[in-house]
DNA sequence: GTAGGGTTAG
């Protein structure tokens, strides 16, 4: 079916103008044309073809209400509702769509009701609910759920271990593989979740009690429980109970191998890692990117390329680890003529290559670039949230605010809390406080949660536009109406817009009421809030905070100075001079400010 | 061509 592969190449349009032109359509090709609509989540084309179907199977119906379903948006479950509620002939998949649509919108109680209707359940069924009560913290009820299954299979087992640990319940994941056991005579399945145990409190960092379940299972350890309880220790940094480990077992496989070799990777030991690599019998793509993402993480480019340059068989990954750990390290020349180079030796990029870019785009401000990519983006990916934000990012970085937004209103059916984010910082940044405030009324109608970098950008734009009571009052809301901790930042925020107003005196005190260490924006905020206004002593406060965080700037010497000179107080301003001449601070020519951070 | 999940490296 070339219809098919032209949509899982990307080229939906050459599929729909193949599609135009065949003269017998039978419904599995038009049911294929409505997955490629349905995939890239483009609803309107997807439904006037489901309209247009002269006959439709169950099938049809079930791609429609997944294309529903899985958009994001009330209107849109209830559109697959009302689809679904036509259906004459539901078959398992129909009900199960529409229940882990509810589910993976956090709407349980109307999965719940669907579940109790459904005359009957499958196992996809069950771990549907499961899944969803678990991403719906309710994990009481997952486990209610596993129990009261008839027939569980491994994949119940696992989803629910792997959810309870993901959760951070870690002692009921244990309590139902202890129960599971009871019932289990599959050892396999046995030994898998013990498995799964001993990873998931090695990514908890419970090494402990990885080690205690890894000495239990008397009964049979295969390779991956001992690759698991190395990734526990490599987790933890403990590269000598690894290698110990490492060193006892019989039969290792790559991935032990590899674990190691990341985990040396991890600690920054590089000799070790090299010098496993080079033990290794038959390093493969991942060894081999390990050693180059290493290198790359230590800034270390060339060491980096060289290994790429000699490894066998690059993978995508390879590229993209080469390509992201350029732009990691300012090499952004070398990023994008590797980038072309990729292309050239046929190598399609991905969505991890194309946000690398696209932060490239973003640093250097790059705008024509970052167009290229944009068209790269909307021909060969299926749009998705994390890539248009950066393409949100991208734009706003470059100053294309309208751009920017004509990407954020494009994403809007899937838009998450990180897009708003992107947005509503693009325009705090830009000075445009009205519309950054706005945006994020709409947020809140929408009912997206912010998040603590919403309030950054939030605040900023009542500093920038001097809105001390919304300032105010938004901090406020934070805390009590969405219950997130100030960080350091938000306090800046605070303090630059509170002292702006001439409140200098309530700014240091809301700096001596902090609950955490204020940082030089803080300090700078005040400064600069007390030499706009005049105010030596607090200014005095500020700046001497400054040098204590920053010895070596002249910045608060030279401020300090300058104010003490204006009041005319020359023996002040002397006595700074001398500081300065015993601290060895030269003065920068031409610097009379703090620095960026307090305008 | 449609639904859940699929233990260890990245």
């Amino acid at each position: 079916m070339p219809i098919t592969e032209m949509i899982r190449g990307g080229r939906i349009e050459d599929a729909r103008a193949l599609f135009d032109k065949l003269s017998n359509r039978n419904t599995i090709t038009w049911n294929s044309m409505l997955s490629g609509y349905v995939q890239r989540r483009e609803l309107a084309r997807a439904r006037k073809l489901f309209d247009e179907m002269p006959k439709k199977d169950v099938v049809s119906w079930n791609l429609m209400i997944s294309g529903y379903v899985s958009c994001r948006g009330w209107r849109h479950l209830e559109e697959g509702r009302s689809l679904f509620d036509e259906m004459h002939e539901r078959d398992f998949v129909s009900w199960n769509t529409m229940i882990s649509g509810y589910a993976k919108n956090g709407r349980m109680d109307d999965a719940l009701r669907l579940f109790d209707c459904m005359p009957e359940k499958n196992v996809v069924t069950w771990n549907a609910m499961i899944t969803g009560f678990l991403n719906n913290g309710d994990a009481k009820r997952a486990s209610d759920f596993f129990k009261r299954m008839p027939r569980r299979d491994a994949a119940s087992l696992s989803a629910l271990v792997s959810g309870l640990i993901q959760n951070g319940d870690l002692d009921e994941a244990e309590n139902v593989v202890l129960e599971y056991m009871k019932t289990c005579d599959r050892k396999e399945d046995l030994i898998h979740a013990y498995n799964t145990l001993i990873a998931g409190y090695g990514q908890k960092g419970r090494v402990a009690d990885a080690q205690r379940l890894f000495n239990q299972m008397g009964f049979e350890k295969n390779v991956v429980s001992y690759n698991s309880m190395i990734m526990s220790y490599a987790k933890a940094g403990d590269m000598s109970s690894a290698r110990e480990l490492f060193d006892q077992m019989n039969d290792r496989d790559n991935v032990s191998w590899n674990t190691m070799i990341s985990g040396y990777v991890h600690v920054s030991d590089m000799k070790a890692a090299v010098k496993l690599f080079y033990e290794m019998a038959t390093p493969d793509a991942l060894s081999w990117n390990s050693i180059i993402s290493g290198f790359a993480q230590a800034g270390k480019m060339e060491l980096a390329l060289d290994y790429f340059q000699i490894m066998p068989q690059k993978s995508l990954v390879s590229w993209n680890t080469i390509i992201a750990g350029y732009e990691k390290n300012a090499g952004f020349k070398e990023a994008i003529e590797l980038f072309v180079r990729m292309q050239a030796e046929g190598v399609k990029p991905d969505r991890h290559t194309l946000s690398s870019l696209l932060s490239i785009c973003a640093e250097s401000a790059d705008q024509h670039f970052g167009m290229q990519i944009h068209q790269l983006v909307t021909k060969i990916i299926i749009p998705d949230s994390p890539l248009n934000n950066s393409l949100i990012t991208m734009y706003a970085r470059c100053g294309a605010i309208s751009e920017a937004r004509t990407v954020f209103e494009e994403t809007k059916f899937r838009i998450d809390v990180i897009s708003w984010n992107a947005m509503i910082g693009g325009y705090a940044s830009h000075g445009f406080a009205k519309e950054a405030l706005g945006l994020f009324e709409s947020m809140k109608s929408f009912k997206v949660r912010p998040t603590y970098i919403t309030f950054i950008s939030v605040l900023s734009a009542c500093a920038h536009r001097g809105l001390v009571e919304e300032g105010k009052s938004y901090f406020k809301s934070m805390i009590c109406d969405f219950g997130i901790e100030p960080r350091v930042e938000h306090f800046a925020s605070l303090v630059d817009v509170v002292g702006r107003c001439g409140q200098v005196e309530e700014a240091m005190d809301i700096i001596h009421r902090m609950p955490i260490e204020p940082d030089k924006a803080v300090w700078g905020a005040l400064l600069g809030a007390c030499r706009v206004h005049g105010n030596a002593e607090l200014a005095r406060v500020a700046a001497e905070a400054l040098m204590r965080l920053e010895p070596e700037s002249s910045g608060p010497y030279v401020l300090l100075y300058n104010m003490y000179a204006d009041a005319e107080r020359w023996s002040d301003a002397d006595e700074i001079r001398v500081m300065m001449e015993k601290n060895n601070i030269k003065k920068e020519r031409g610097y009379s400010r703090v620095d960026s951070s307090c305008s």
